[in-house]
DNA sequence: ATGTCGGCGCGCCGCCGACAA
DNA sequence: TTGTCGGCGGCGCGCCGACAT
């Protein structure tokens, strides 16, 4: 797990994925070598944060809103006291911002990277938040069963209790005893012994989650995602003895000072090799994209009116939600400290504005175009949904420079109107005008394809896109009318009706996910159709299947034969998808490729096709029963 | 407690008295705006002190050996993990290195200077190394008695069992609970509830020590002395978690780094202000002398043969003791790295050498000559002697530069002779007369004021001498014979004898302490001789007596009628003066101004006179009974 | 006078099944 | 399926006198 050692800081670096598990779904690093674009707007933003108390950055050096690097080290890192996880990104400033030949450099992303067709599985993890019981109470810790099951190693059912030890390695290396039993009335997984301990010695709260993870070595790791304290980054303030204090300057407990965002942006804005560091935890948007991504999000003409959606991370860590909203206004954040700058370009209203109270602004590459058609909930017959963690903009200016003159942005720009703040408007299509013309922004495929309703559903499956779930877009593309009440869901291309939508009124939100099996591995399979001979279709290992969403390959795949029940499947691909639980456990179809078409929990899980290569998923969050 | 802000380290500075008792009672500290040698050598060796590994210093400047300085500055710190106390001390070089005009200048010491004739008591402290029982077992603290009795708030003993909350307040000002009862057959005083957690909290083990002091104002206080843990201050390098470890530089912890000598020494070479940091248990004798004191060291003709005696504090830090010694060598350390430097500049032999085989050499000013009668043990009835915890001299040279060549002392030193390292000594004569002729050292009374044989014994009671408690000459200065068996002893001028060196050999070391008292003030003597019209004598506060030790006014006095019992008499005037507890408590004889004259333990305090104004006490270490 | 020991009581840690959501 | 609760057993902290030094 600890491989590599960082000469610089002298600390070990961190395993990728088990740093990815514990930095959340969320989070996508850039990879080596590749192009990002650097934002010293949100890298103060990131220092600032929200609540920190830093109203003003009178010594902020002027330089540009935006400016293109290669990466050229990605250490992952975690600290020392508190087992958070952080990045350390080493950027080479290039000289030409334009950027206009990137096709031909790497710009992709490690990681959770939706673009990237690589067949790497993500490893099996999985988070839980610390209810009061595992925090408090008795020293024990309750184990879902999925996470007991799939995570951890097997345990021998026939002894009485069924007892083990489990032993997980932290993200410093330190191995940590657990006593793992299966017992009570009704049967449930526990830790016990080595609990308590654990949890005092990492000073775990309820609220706070733990990250279980099966390494590629086999190896079973454990993670911490703190819960948020309130306000700002606290947690360390509080009077917590025998915590060692802050530590100045980057690093252990020290976040990321203001200063050391000034030396960065200095050091960019001069063309000189810098290093940031990121905290994947900290409320803030990443402050280096991917530069191909900030271009293709550039290329769209964002104008008022606009639908879209975004993900975010649910507050207790363990899902992502997308939210609906509509584009407000076009403008420039702070026209005048950063002017012409992209950084939460879009003014926005929420359909559930209550729940992003706080999100007033995003940045373009954050968001995916969408019809714009009316928006639901997407699960309103699901329990009330869990409070959503959402970054927390400053409500301050950043770094105001009220008499400063934008210096290379012409003040007469055409159209300008109703901006309160500097009493102009950039509409969509004069922005993205002007932008080009300045060469702000060259152009390139956005990190969620910003997709116009003309090309939104019967995309063909061979298309590389970004979507990791597409909340349903409620009519087919072309045919979408705005009465129709019997949306169509694409499985295998033919249109599938539920009864709810069929009674039902507009409110019906739906999706769909495509999941393709390869052969299955059953031993009662093995004289399947799908056997090795066959398996050249899509080139799948024995016993994967393709995984396909709203028809479209994701590039994962299943083994599907591993699961001994839907709630397993349904788990490792809720898990696997960071979908949002109440989502994913109430309104799926599966249809195989073999023609098993299945409602969640119907019949037992051996009458389902484990032979398929594709498994269709079909989502509605509208409906809770589901004619096939 | 806390009264003063360093505005340097954002620190508060620490009540003289607490850091005094914490300090021990060996440690001297300079007096502001006095004048002191700063030895960049002495610096050095407290930075690398023993067994630290400094093995070079290649990079260290060339400085003088010595360098006067006026004290601007002196903070009283504690640390903020360990409790330890240290001093900063502010610095201004002085131009005039020969310093021949000091004598109208403030050149005191504060703290424990028995120079200075202040009538200020040393504020009521005790020190107790902590036992495996008290660091232990049970989480209780055995109180000696002096200690609760002297120290600790009046117990009500009529309440059954008697018992109280004691509150004490430790270096940084925190207050400290604790149970404090009286129980158990036979009675004792302990502290029981809290203590457990004051162990734990400041991470005490068997062997350090805990000082309990009862400020001026009233408060209890507790400080803390930490046992050396093996070679050199390995303390915080061990494995303790939880703990802060090493904070680069000058400050907690930190302990004085090389970086931060080298500094020093450039500084004060290029008469620049500057600061050092002094750790008083560092096991290394202080840096920066009075600079009145090492001008009287070095006016003496220090030469082979010569006895003196040299203080140490006992290993466990609870008494200061005496030891004899020869000089066997006068010359310089390292005559290369440190030309002409008086430091450490005496080789020794002690007559107890297993004791203090890591001392070979020590420095003029810490030595006092003595008669070179031959040396005998202080108590040779008395149990085994506690272990002495002498400074460790590195056992390597310090900076060595055997390439360099003095700068200003010709190599041309007549007399030089059976210096195994230089191929020349410094005879003692000779070593003064260069010294002299030199400039090199200007002249003034010593700290421990060196007596000839000619004049120790018989000097008169006004002179103000720094004696602590000498120990015993064995003859009577001029009338010293060497056969006599019945040496005397200074009992207002008149010999006494004991039966012991009646009967006993040679070997009985012998000393006297006088105490004078003051009006009594217990009811029953009211209409004693030394009533208030009579305290002009010695112009006496009611029921204070004055404190003679071998005929010599200490500049100390002492309320006799405050004592309840022997027991509690010897053991004020054992903390007082930090003598040696087995001799202080063994061999002790007292004779008031009234005639009254007790042996310890002899017969009811109630009979010893309380009228006294002036009590003489006749030390005899070599004699258990002692006939009057 | 006080260091160390064994006794022992009590409080709390932590393991358990019973419930209920 | 899993969160929370009360029960309770066991362990260790810490208070005690006994006894020795």
């Amino acid at each position: 797990m600890i491989n590599v050692m960082d000469h610089h800081m002298n600390k070990p670096t961190l395993d990728s994925q088990l740093w990815h598990a514990c930095a959340g779904g969320m989070v996508q690093m850039p990879e080596l070598n590749s192009k990002i674009f650097y934002f010293p707007q949100g890298h103060a933003e990131h220092a600032g944060g929200a609540g920190t108390g830093v109203t003003s950055a009178a010594g902020f050096p002027r330089v540009p809103p935006y400016i293109l690097c290669a990466v050229s080290a990605v250490n992952f890192m975690a600290d020392t006291n508190t087992d958070e996880v952080y990045a350390k990104i080493g950027l080479v400033p290039l000289k030409n911002n334009n950027e206009n030949d990137y096709d031909n450099s790497n710009d992709g992303f490690l990681g959770f990277d939706r673009n990237k067709n690589d067949n790497q599985d993500k490893p099996t993890s999985f988070a839980k938040t610390l209810t009061q019981s595992d925090a408090n109470n008795g020293g024990g810790f309750s184990v879902p069963r999925y996470c007991a099951e799939t995570i951890f190693p097997r345990l021998d059912y026939t002894a009485e209790p069924p007892v083990q030890t489990v032993v997980a390695k932290d993200v410093h290396g330190k191995l940590w005893k657990f006593r793992h039993i299966y017992r009570g009335t009704p049967r449930r997984h526990l830790l016990t012994t080595g609990w308590s301990n654990f949890v005092n010695q990492k000073k775990l709260v309820a609220g706070d989650s733990i990250v279980f993870l099966r390494a590629d070595n086999g190896d079973l790791c454990v993670g911490i995602r703190r819960a948020k304290r309130g306000i700002g980054r606290g947690f360390l303030d509080s009077n917590c003895s025998g915590w060692n204090t802050a530590v100045a300057g980057v690093g252990d407990s020290g976040k990321v000072s203001v200063d050391s965002v000034v030396e960065a942006a200095n050091l960019a804005a001069s063309g000189r090799p810098f290093e940031v560091v990121f905290y994947p935890r900290a409320s803030t948007p990443e402050f280096c994209v991917k530069a191909s991504t900030v271009k293709a999000a550039m290329r769209i003409q964002w104008c008022p009116g606009m639908r879209f959606k975004m993900a975010f991370e649910t507050e207790d860590s363990s899902r992502i939600s997308w939210f609906m909203g509509t584009i407000s206004s076009v403008d420039v954040d702070d026209q005048v400290r950063w002017p012409n700058s992209p950084w939460r370009l879009l003014q926005v209203a929420w359909d559930e504005p209550d729940l992003l109270q706080n999100v007033k602004r995003v940045s373009p590459w954050l968001v995916e175009l969408v019809s714009n058609m009316p928006a639901i909930h997407l699960s309103p017959f699901s329990p009330p949904r869990k409070k959503l963690r959402v970054p927390q903009p400053p409500d301050f200016p950043l770094f105001p420079m009220p008499s400063m003159i934008p210096n290379h942005i012409p003040n007469s720009i055409q159209g300008a109107r109703h901006n309160p703040q500097f009493g102009f408007d950039h509409h969509l299509h004069q922005h993205h005008q002007y932008l080009s013309k300045i060469q702000s922004f060259p152009f390139g495929s956005p990190r969620f394809p910003p997709r116009s309703i003309e090309t939104t559903q019967e995309t063909e499956e061979k298309e590389n896109v970004s979507c990791l779930l597409t909340i349903g877009n409620k009519c087919n593309s072309k045919s979408s009318s705005k009465d129709e009440k019997k949306p169509t869901f694409s499985l295998f291309g033919q249109p599938i009706f539920t009864e709810q939508q069929l009674s039902d009124s507009s409110s019906g939100e739906t999706g769909s996910v495509v999941v393709q099996n390869g052969p299955g591995s059953s031993s009662s399979d093995e004289a399947s159709p799908w056997s090795k001979d066959r398996r050249s279709e899509f080139g799948l290992e024995t016993g994967h299947c393709k995984i396909f969403m709203e028809s479209e390959d994701v590039g994962r795949t299943l083994d599907l034969t591993s699961f001994r029940s839907y709630e397993e499947l349904h788990r490792k691909l809720s898990d696997m998808f960071s979908v949002e639980k109440s989502v994913m456990m109430n309104n799926l179809i599966y249809r195989t490729s073999t023609g098993a078409v299945k409602h969640t929990g119907d019949e037992p899980f051996s009458e389902f096709s484990k032979t398929a290569q594709r498994l269709t998923i079909v989502m509605d969050s509208g409906s809770d029963n589901v004619g096939v």
